[in-house]
DNA sequence: CTGAAAGCGCTAACAA
DNA sequence: TTGTTAGCGCTTTCAG
């Protein structure tokens, strides 16, 4: 069903046709569709005639005519919440360079976290038929909207979360990342280290804290609850949260952030406070997003690589949709610790 | 012709059609049609009918046929250099906001700076008919590759340095963004200010150098050739461009960079040369990327707002292919200097 | 308000 | 190697 798009849509320019090539160069409408498509068995002779024709006429192959006729399609459809997310906006790179490279062209579209918005999206990618979905969007990608998809045979990978296990998905082992920021931070002499940011209804939050709490465990340090904020996940829950903990009696040495976001408001709050992250306090965030290298001090995070999760993402969906393979595909990255500047331990306790 | 593409092209799922929906529901084909384009003339009673036909069958519109029956297209396609550019990025949050909101669907491609990128580019995106085009990427913007569109009778709306006149685009004004940051300085007791970073080549670095130029001429003050240098656009490039300004005998108070990234290169320069930007040499940047207003110190900038112009670029676009007006449309985007804190005027002159 | 017939621009058998 | 005949799934006259 077509209902509530009420898009503009605008008269196409009536171009020239393979039939009309073909008449100019006096051979028949399948000659001239074999050369346009590379077929081999057309003598050299007819095809630079047609070929001739074609430049002559301005010809220009109509490829969604050639996609309905056979059945094909070469369009994926990606769904983020938001572009003006670094990590989204990593995703997208990711996604559209491996599938650029491969000839698809990607639809886009963008949920800013709405359900509705979600499913709408999908309905219009299916009206246009696209060959495979990947689904960045989070949350509110519910069970039965991906089962939709299934249900009409459409590939679809999931990035985070997967709702079942009939899915492919790629994923970061978050547990492990939050693990190797603490071990690294352990070891670097802290004892009082604090979680911050983050919403604790989402899996990753719940696995980042996971990992810290077995990092803390394996040291024989005992968790301390008070140490552990949730707060928005955005650069404002960071300053707060940061400012909440400075007030503890008994405050942290070094944070570990829900993600670099979340770390980049640390590192505003303790500037408010005329504090130092790195100096004053061992900062850790989480994602790698490009802004991290950028920062002062450069930002210690783990390495969630949005970029690669969606060029992993993509090359499965091209997998799945070329029919390479059939298995279910998870496929976990494992995170690694990329040690810049706002842990700098010249503090060292 | 569609030569050089020998893309993966995969099965389509056959669905259900308008025909199967129309048997079911024991009316034509021309009746279900109707409805599935919300046409009046068809009474309430089978119009439920045909609903109910379309739900029990899991009924999906083609749009893609449709289109080619009907000659229209409601896609577009926009390029840019690379999405991993905050500026383009942003180019792209505009316009796809700004296109999503009308129904349209965006071919998203990049060039990474390849002339014959960009051909095959715009060649794939008639082959798939779009409605218009948006150019954003710069330079290789040949006048014959944008005339080919207009013999096609496309729509084109350029971003930056229209080639010919009777293009529509949306540019900034650049002379008077670089001329409103140099009054900032100077009037804020600079008198030896710097140019740093950019690429002279290209018409944005000229303008801004002329307002540049214009701005020192209107405070009496006598241009210092040595004061300008260009440099690669990247932050590289103004750590360099900084360093080697600082090795001036007679070294500036002020700088004013050719772009935010070149910006905060020259912050990261200053810090290494224990130097820090607003204390030390008063920065200013252009563009506005949203990491300005992240850094440290934050930067003062002028507003180039890349996400306005493309949703500017695209609100062009949708009006020219609705063809609402025929007139060539030239929007010039007046910058406005945004005071944040790599100027604080504590070591004024 | 509804249906029959034609056809958008192309590809896919099948013959020749 | 080439042409002929169908027809992808939909919209569009034009009748009724």
């Amino acid at each position: 069903m077509s209902k509530e798009i009420h898009s503009v849509r605008v008269d196409k320019r009536s171009s020239v046709t393979l039939e009309q090539v073909a008449k100019h160069a006096g051979v028949s409408r399948a000659t001239a569709s074999r050369i346009v498509r590379h077929s081999t068995n057309v003598s050299a002779d007819t095809r630079n005639k047609v070929l001739e024709s074609m430049r002559e006429l301005g010809y220009v192959y109509d490829r969604v005519a050639a996609n309905l006729r056979s059945r094909k399609s070469a369009t994926v459809g990606l769904i983020i919440n938001d572009i003006a997310n670094p990590v989204f906006a990593e995703m997208l790179i990711g996604v559209h360079q491996e599938l650029d490279a491969h000839g698809y062209t990607v639809i886009l579209g963008t949920t800013y976290e709405l359900a509705d918005k979600q499913d709408s999206l999908i309905s219009t990618m299916l009206e246009y038929r696209v060959g495979g979905v990947i689904m960045g969007s989070v949350p509110g990608t519910s069970k039965e909207t991906i089962e939709r998809l299934s249900q009409l045979d459409i590939p679809v990978v999931l990035v985070r979360e997967p709702p079942g296990e009939d899915f492919d998905y790629v994923v970061v082992d978050n547990v492990f990342g939050a693990q190797i920021a603490m071990e690294y931070l352990i070891g670097n002499g802290h004892r009082r280290i604090s979680f911050l940011g983050g919403p604790p209804e989402l899996a990753p939050w719940r696995d980042r804290i996971a990992g810290y709490r077995k990092a803390l465990f394996h040291a024989g340090i005992q968790v301390d609850e008070s140490l552990i904020i949730a707060s928005p996940t955005s650069r404002q829950g960071g300053t707060d949260a940061v400012h909440q903990i400075l007030r503890h009696p008994n405050p942290p040495t070094a944070v570990l952030c829900y993600n670099d976001i979340v770390a980049f408001g640390v590192m505003n709050g303790l500037r408010e406070a005329g504090l130092m992250a790195g100096r004053d306090l061992a900062v850790v965030g989480f994602d790698d997003i490009p802004e991290a290298a950028l920062s002062y001090p450069k930002l210690t995070t783990v390495t969630g690589s949005p970029r690669l999760v969606g060029a992993t993402a993509a090359s499965l969906l091209h997998q799945r949709i070329t029919g390479m393979d059939n298995a279910p595909k998870r496929i976990i990255l494992k995170p690694e610790l990329v040690i810049r500047e706002s842990c700098s331990s010249y503090l060292k306790l």
